[in-house]
DNA sequence: GGGATCGACTATGTATACCTTATTCCCGCT
DNA sequence: AGCGGGAATAAGGTATACATAGTCGATCCC
């Protein structure tokens, strides 16, 4: 009878999260790991809530990709989805796809306007630079900072429309976001191309073609998948394949 | 007490559907109006359910934006999305961006393969004019063999990513093209530049560049989205503005 | 007469109970 | 010893019960 959070602070003291946002965070941060089969009583004890809730928030991550079918049976059955090159792949160009598509709309604004946001971006990338250029960045702030940078872009251009796909796509980026700035590190490849690809995005929505705008999002976000798959890779040979 | 389909057929005919997918069609057939605040009970009642399916359909449709926050209350209310233009417009876009980008990759695959899917192509559209040509169109028909024209552009190409997110759109997208074929007879405007554009597709596929795939299945949704808003223009003009 | 306050009602969020069915494990039979 | 069947188990789907909180309405006071 978990009564109205039961003192139990179930392992990974989640402050004030409804079970969406835990199970999401367990996920995301790999507490729970790819492949790993779920199913609502387990997740409920570990949560310390009833199913009803947790029920909600599974089905939800299901429709948002980080929780898939498993099993062959009949029955539904549901585990957490594998990590993937190329999904991730195919995470970050969508998600280029999408920002890009609606950050074309900057050449319409006025110029006062293009250089605000163009200012704001440029200043959240320097946070983002800070982080990661100090001595042991902490991930959760890198990935924070990082996402903000692009999170402006979105807020201040995207439609209801390419908001709500990109709000639905963001756990699955967050999935593969999450590690990749320790990944980087631990390849020992550096952050240098991101600061340049950033500075292409402030530059152009400051004063460039709507072209220009897409594009720079757009290489910005395929880079980056090709970033993370080296890393990847330096890190499998690193640690021995696997 | 709904006990097991209680005999009940609780007035829409709903032959074997659950609870998502009955309220999906009466919002995107407007059996539900625009607006319309909807509260838990009432839907469980209305549907024969108890409240714990419904919550479940009413959130899924809340995050696929068929239903809205609504009133400025604190407690959280919802009720059926408005209909609008310009979310049209973007859904119609954003639908083509995506399936444009995932219709790339036909330029990747061998000539045999291209020329079957444009085959294919080619016949769905035949099936969808046949329908659009005949006497009285039964709207859900049309609106099906159009979707299965598309439907197949996107199982043929998409990444699992960008299905997701289609599949996501979905509904907003069916709410618009509900009506958008009964729209143009209404308002007599011909379905010759739909035949046109998909012929356009047809080719493309068959022996087009990525970027004339591209532009072709673009061009289709974009163009769509612009005869929709004339329809809805002449038809409020024919009818008197409203 | 208008506005504020109090109370009943109602909807949401959550917990729990029940039912059905797939899976699994064990036992018996061949 | 292997295979098949059946009982126990366990999980999903649904219904319902309960607690909490907001909203609406009515009444009373200013």
């Amino acid at each position: 009878m978990p009564s109205r959070r039961a003192g139990v602070t179930p392992q990974s003291a989640a402050q004030e999260l409804d079970a969406y946002a835990q199970l999401l965070q367990l996920v995301v941060r790999g507490d729970l790991a790819p492949g790993a089969r779920l199913t609502e009583p387990a997740v409920a004890l570990r949560l310390g809530l009833s199913r009803t809730p947790v029920r909600e928030a599974m089905q939800r991550l299901q429709l948002e990709g980080l929780l898939v079918p498993a099993g062959g049976g009949e029955r539904p059955r549901v585990a957490v989805a594998p990590l993937d090159i190329d999904e991730a792949r195919a995470v970050y160009q969508t998600t280029g796809l999408l920002e890009g598509a609606g950050a074309r709309a900057v050449t319409e604004w006025t110029a006062i306007r293009r250089r605000t946001l163009a200012t704001a971006l440029r200043v959240a990338d320097e946070e983002f630079r800070d982080i990661a250029r100090s001595k042991a960045p902490d991930p959760a702030l890198l990935f924070a900072k990082h996402h903000a940078f692009h999170q402006r872009i979105v807020d201040e251009t995207a439609t209801s429309v390419s908001r709500a796909l990109l709000h639905s796509l963001g756990p699955r980026l967050a999935r593969y976001e999450w590690f990749h700035g320790p990944l980087l590190q631990l390849a020992g490849l550096p952050f240098a191309p991101t600061y340049d690809e950033h500075h292409a995005i402030v530059i152009a929505v400051r004063s460039g073609t709507a072209d220009d705008v897409e594009t720079a999002i757009r290489t910005n976000w395929t880079n980056a998948a090709e970033r993370l798959a080296e890393a990847i890779r330096r890190a499998r040979a690193a640690i021995g394949g696997g």
